[in-house]
RNA sequence: GGGUGCAUAGCUCAGCGGUAGAGCGCCGCCCUUACAAGGCGGAUGUCGGCGGUUCGAACCCGUCUGCACCCACCA
């Protein structure tokens, strides 16, 4: 296909777009382009600077991450304001960096140590540690690397990590301050409990789901003082230190306060009268494990009941007997056929779906468990936190999500930070040899003398992740950047994160910034969707890697379709159809650039005067303008796929297929002075490159750069509005596009062919074109009506008249029916064959010739052609 | 159990009080020298059902049905 893309020769100042291929090819252009970007230090803001502020720093990455298509979704928008804000004239920090995801990481190398046969406790605290930093240099980050193919401006000066010193430092000053505030304690509660992870974990870190269990009915107790119990949890029996009923249910109300004998134990617990107990569920009695139970550890509380635990830390059976080392499922089973055995199940319910918690980070049955854990008393916290969405110091854009916020914040219980895994922050607190205990802050040293020992748990991740809006431009220290870049501006996000993360920054950064919100607005994405709106996750077939999408169409390609799925807080289905037309708007892009180039357009220079336009080019400028006010709102309203939307028709319904198309006439006029439309076209071309580089930052940059004389996009000036507008230009083209429209609807239903020349007469007189006769001719293919002319179809539309001559109209029906029974084809084969060739049309006139001239041009329709060259050669004659 | 959102063309979705839209797909014609990753033309919908408000409803109100998602102490 290349010997037929001769470019043509060329003059001029813009030889250079020539040498444009025909096509966009994104591989070749990015890559370079974006370390032109970084080596000339266009992303790093400066903190001495005196334009204002504008700041988003990213939500970090999980050191262990890969780009997903939901960190290509996000990084696309937070690029797009801060490239846009670039170019208005902020001094824009994007800051990126990473999580070191506690559990995630610390599993991904257990996992390598269990490969070798070892675990953790093989080496140390000390030295795994040092093997996750290890790991961590050799693969992690790996995303960093994904984040610059996709385009991400950041400032990679200031890339910063959890775990750096910096923000360790951060950490420490933050809890030092909680703990004297007294709003962080430690206490033995039921925590949700990861056996395989060995930690504590938080609410929002258990995913519950539907699992079949057993509902068994057990009876407590002998004769008349016996009690039926139900539960799906029978190995928790064992933990059992009381019955509880409702006060007021009669029907147990004779054994309140009395003992009962405990089955497969030697105890007896008490009946106790609890209101929490529902009477109309199943037998209206509870077994209570205050061990094993939230509710039932509450109920323990207000009974005063011993707490016994029958688990360890990996849901072994801890209680001397039969049960004794069993695992907890295990144990399930046997305690079931244990007091089947003694006739003591008095019904069972099997499958009984019920919702069961799971370790978010490795999918194990989590186990409430009693334990002494540290806490973050959120009350106060999350007050200011609320207040502040609440008064309007802090938007949340789509609206509609803040009441998912205030929900959070409003009940928020107390939160366990402590974990006890190896990597992460460890807990600044010592115990003395007699029970003291001593938080140590950041420039403090650890109590010295015997005895004193360090808390072995680490921090929640989130804990540090909460602080990233300001530990990452340096507090505690008061840091120029610190002064210039917070608050930050925009915290754009997924829904799905607002209680791990929105929630906790904004009650840390109010209560670490004297009530200086982190962000003046919460943006929150939706969830990338596969194609059909299924959940895309890692685990799923359905899940795309945004990377092989890009090596095949481009990062604009896919960037431009996340932006232009984006609708506030909506969920975004993405299909690679889509991305290909994404990728298909990127090469009209290029090629619509292409032509301007050829044909001489130009930057250079004012604006001709109104008085010298033509209609044509004053209302495509009265559109531009328009098309700018447009884009700038919807940009500011957080309306990416409007902003894309609004893009991609301007540029590809107006400008190219109409305001181009009309220019070719002027082009072609010859002799005709070309000027102002080259300086128009250029203009037209200027503009939306810009408006279009936010979302689609290589493709413009390439064009722009070969269109103008300037250094980059990147640093360049955003358009703005200059309000020209030309209702009466607007008006007229509409008419001229009426007429065309209609006129090609005609000829397209005469069966006359598109580039046919008809004789035709043409009277403009009632449309204001009359000047135009000559253009308008052309574009409708209309030759002067000769002698002997004679009109068969005369057609009024839009105030002008055309009267035409058909009689070349081919009926293509009954050629198509000719040429299936010639050539011995079955119609749907001749179809196939056809529709790769050309058609019909063309095959009615010297089949050889044609045959000969797709062959060169076509190489892949090699077969088609071969087969029907075979038909055509074997025609009898 | 509580809450939120959604039901519009074959698919995925915009539109949110005034003549039904987009992308992809589909049908027909075409290489007209920027682009076949293209051009031109075309077809397709009782805007989930039923009521109501209004001169006028896909859009507002009520209700029903179906589907998503979020929250919660489902023994």
């Amino acid at each position: 296909m290349t010997e037929n893309t001769q470019p043509p020769a060329t003059t001029g100042p813009h030889s250079a777009a020539t040498e444009l291929p025909t096509q966009y090819a994104p591989a070749e252009v990015e890559g370079p382009l974006y370390e032109r970007w970084v080596e000339r230090g266009y992303f790093e803001a400066d903190a001495a600077s005196d334009k204002p502020p504008y700041t988003i720093v990213i939500p970090p990455p999980n050191v262990t991450g890969t780009l997903h298509l939901g960190h290509a979704f996000q990084h696309t928008l937070m690029d797009a304001l801060t490239r846009r804000k670039r170019m208005q004239g902020y001094e824009a920090l994007w800051l990126p960096g990473m999580d070191h995801a506690g559990i995630a990481t610390q599993n991904k190398v257990e996992q390598q140590l269990a490969d070798e046969g070892k675990s953790r406790h093989d080496l140390g605290r000390e030295e795994f540690v040092e093997r996750v930093w290890k790991w961590k240099q050799e693969y992690g980050g790996r995303i960093l690397g994904q984040m610059r193919r996709l385009g991400d401006g950041v400032d990679w000066s200031r890339e910063r990590f959890t775990m750096d010193e910096g923000l360790s430092r951060a950490v420490l000053t933050i809890f030092k301050r909680l703990f004297d505030d007294g709003l962080i304690y430690r206490a033995e509660r039921i925590i949700n409990w990861c056996p395989r992870c060995l930690t504590a974990i938080s609410d929002i870190e258990v995913d519950y789901q539907e699992d079949a269990g057993e509902l068994v009915s057990i009876r407590y107790g002998e004769g008349d003082d016996s009690i039926v119990v139900a539960t799906t949890r029978a190995e928790t029996m064992l933990g059992d230190t009381a019955v509880a009923v409702h006060p007021e249910d009669e029907r147990y109300a004779h054994l309140i306060g009395k003992r009962i004998k405990l089955p497969l134990t030697d105890r007896t617990i008490p009946v106790v009268a609890d209101s929490h107990v529902d009477p109309e569920f199943g037998t209206g009695a509870v077994k209570v494990t205050p061990a094993h139970d939230p509710n039932d550890f509450a109920i323990g509380q207000r009974h005063d009941l011993p707490s016994l635990s029958v688990m360890d830390e990996r849901g072994v059976i801890t209680v001397h007997g039969p049960f004794e080392g069993l695992d907890r499922f295990e144990a399930r089973s046997a305690i079931v056929a244990a007091l089947r055995e003694q006739g003591r199940i008095v019904a069972e319910k099997r499958p009984y779906l019920h919702s069961v918690g799971h370790c978010s980070r490795c999918k194990t049955t989590v186990e409430p468990r009693l334990s002494m854990q540290w806490w973050v008393k959120v009350e106060p916290l999350a007050k200011a936190a609320g207040d502040a969405v609440r008064d309007g110091r802090v938007a949340i854009h789509p609206p509609e999500l803040a009441k998912r916020y205030f929900d959070w914040v409003d009940n928020m219980h107390d939160w366990c930070i402590s974990r006890q895994l190896w990597w992460g922050h460890r807990i600044p607190v010592w115990y003395g040899p007699d029970g003291e205990t001593v938080c140590v802050g950041p420039d403090e040293q650890p109590p010295a003398g015997e005895g004193w020992t360090q808390d072995q748990d680490v921090l929640d991740t989130w804990f540090s992740s909460g602080l990233w809006p300001f530990s990452t431009l340096g507090w505690p220290e008061n840091t120029k950047d610190l002064e210039k870049f917070y608050p930050t501006d925009v915290l754009l996000t997924g829904h799905d994160i607002i209680f791990f993360w929105v929630a906790r920054m904004m009650m840390f950064g109010l209560y670490a910034m004297d009530g200086k919100e982190p962000f003046h607005t919460i943006a929150l994405t939706g969830l990338v969707r596969d194609e059909h709106g299924k959940k895309m996750s890692k685990s799923n077939p359905n899940s795309v890697d945004p990377l092989d999408w890009m090596d095949a169409y481009g990062a604009d390609a896919v960037r431009f379709t996340l932006a232009r799925g984006a609708n506030p807080g909506a969920d975004v289905p993405i299909g690679e159809d889509w991305v290909q037309a994404s990728r298909n708007f990127a090469n009209k892009i290029w090629n619509a650039t292409r032509f301007a180039l050829i044909n001489g357009a130009t930057v250079e220079g004012p604006l001709p005067d109104a008085a010298e336009l033509s209609a044509t080019d004053r209302w495509i400028l009265s559109r531009l303008n328009t098309v700018v006010a447009e884009a700038d709102a919807a940009y500011d309203g957080y309306e990416f796929a409007k902003a894309s939307d609004l893009l991609f028709h301007f540029a590809w319904d107006e400008v190219f297929d109409w305001y181009v198309e009309l220019s070719k006439t002027v082009f072609a006029a010859g002799g005709r002075p070309a000027e102002v439309s080259q300086r128009v076209l250029g203009e037209v071309l200027d503009v939306t490159l810009k408006l279009l580089h936010p979302v689609m930052p290589f493709v413009t940059e390439e064009l722009w750069t070969t269109l103008t004389d300037g250094e980059s996009l990147v640093i360049t000036t955003w358009p703005q509005d200059s309000g020209y507008r030309d209702e009466a230009a607007e008006a007229e083209l509409a008419t001229v596009r009426k007429l065309v429209t209609e006129v090609r609807r005609f000829r397209a239903d005469q069966g006359l062919q598109p580039g046919q020349r008809v004789p035709a007469t043409l009277d403009l007189s009632g449309t204001g074109l009359a000047a135009h006769e000559e253009a308008v001719r052309q574009l409708l293919r209309l030759t002067p009506a000769g002698d002997g002319f004679a009109a068969t179809a005369s057609l009024p539309v839009a105030g002008a008249v055309v009267a035409l001559d058909l009689s070349g109209a081919i009926d293509f029906a009954a050629e198509r029916k000719r040429l299936t029974k010639d050539l011995g084809l079955a119609e749907k084969e001749l179809k196939q064959a056809t529709a790769k060739l050309g058609n019909e049309g063309f095959l009615a006139k010297a089949p050889a010739e044609v045959v000969e001239k797709i062959k060169a041009r076509k190489a892949t329709a090699e077969a088609d052609i071969d087969r029907l060259t075979t038909q055509l050669a074997n025609l009898p004659g």
